[in-house]
DNA sequence: GTAAACCCTCACGCCGGTGGCAGAGTCAAG
DNA sequence: CTTGACTCTGCCACCGGCGTGAGGGTTTAC
């Protein structure tokens, strides 16, 4: 498929695909035109780098831990990965923790709000 | 206190703090010498700006609800402060969701590595 | 056969910083 | 009274993950 469709399916901006493409994230065949040509994995392929990047994994990291964002080849990854995974889940669990408390504080701040409207 | 103080205080850089000033976000009187001189509530409101910026506001909405940073103040909030924070509650709510569901993958992959480690 | 819609590359701009530099003032300790 | 650590303003440049636009080629639909 081409870059509009992958970019429809996805969610993603042609421009971000291009760049993840330019990031070796993403690989593409070329036609005769120069186009971009996208097999079918590549959804969810585009999918999980955004997971990722929307939650603390770099362009670099994501570049390393690429064997695991195909359901093939499941298996191969070295030491290095395993201690990133390990790092990102802590790393998760202290931004679950500060959204949480986050959430607290807004829905108090609101609460107070809303006696205040109601009180007068 | 001093800049340099205020920064070691609250783990931000000298430089981060200027810019909160510079845009408004923080309060700093001047001595005759120009040197800025922060007050002991900027700790936690550099600590607040920092929570805030991790998650997902930006310096621009931080500013608009830079009422609600300190716990003096209460009170006179417009609507849209409240839309804001209904606005993202629902955020934080979706970021919350997809960082388990990506925990959940990544501890799965963890699963696979071990096992595949261990049954050879 | 032409207009719209798509694709290409190149390259600059944005945000929320971070760093560096210059040139200068200030403060505390020896 | 000097030295070193700190502060000030102002500027320029970088980062990542794009957005945006220029200037051009290709494909598709009528």
């Amino acid at each position: 498929m081409k870059i509009g469709e992958l970019a429809a399916r996805t969610g993603a901006s042609v421009r971000s695909i291009r760049h993840y493409e330019e990031e070796g994230l993403l690989r593409a065949e070329r036609g005769p035109n120069r186009y971009r040509d996208f097999g079918e994995p590549a959804v969810e392929r585009v999918q999980r780098i955004r997971v990722l990047l929307r939650n603390g994994f770099t362009i670099d990291e994501i570049r390393s831990v690429a064997v695991d964002l195909d359901d093939t080849n499941l298996g191969s990854v070295c030491a290095d990965v395993v201690r990133l995974y390990v790092a990102k889940l802590a790393e998760l669990d202290a931004r679950i923790a500060e959204m949480r408390a986050l959430q607290r504080r807004i829905r108090g701040r609101l609460g107070e709000i809303e006696r205040q409207r109601t009180a007068t």
